[in-house]
DNA sequence: GCCAACGTTGGC
DNA sequence: GCCAACGTTGGC
């Protein structure tokens, strides 16, 4: 319906699945969410949403990004049928990965989805949120 | 329908 | 590796 796109941060531990592994794929799914805000949010992407990929646990910093490339298809290994997954496509590597120290220290960021409720693995980010990261992305932040 | 127990996630 | 936060489960 709105021609504008809308902005996601998705979550990934780099052990399980990281960018590289994204990048050798081409395509991912990205399945095994179970968390109900976190499918919602799944639910709600449009095809060419752009998305956040964020290492959690270890790197702690937003790496890249993607975009959707098929949206709420039934997750293959969610036997309950409960929970959707969506595809995606590497957009683009960031310049400079941008941290979670950094995001934290940014006052225009402090409304920031993954800053406020810290378990949430897939979440809204605003236009704004998401040009401030990119901004941040560009300067080189060391 | 409530709430304690338990499991999982993710920053530190 | 630890622990806080939070979601889910299950007994009542």
């Amino acid at each position: 319906m709105s021609d504008g796109k809308n902005y996601w941060l998705m979550k990934s531990e780099p052990d399980e699945y990281g960018w590289d592994d994204l990048i050798a794929e081409d395509e991912g799914i990205w399945d095994g969410v179970k968390n109900a805000q976190a499918s919602n949010n799944m639910k709600a992407m449009a095809l060419g949403d752009q998305i956040f990929f964020y290492h959690s646990r270890q790197g702690l910093e937003i790496v890249g990004i993607m975009e959707v490339s098929a949206t709420a298809i039934p997750d293959p290994f969610d036997e309950t049928g409960r929970w959707i997954a969506v595809k995606v496509k590497p957009v683009r590597k960031l310049d400079n990965a941008v941290t979670l120290k950094a995001m934290k220290q940014n006052p225009k960021l402090s409304d920031l989805a993954i800053i406020k409720q810290t378990r949430l693995s897939v979440a809204p980010v605003t236009h704004d949120q998401w040009a401030e990261i990119l901004s941040m992305s560009a300067s080189s932040q060391a």
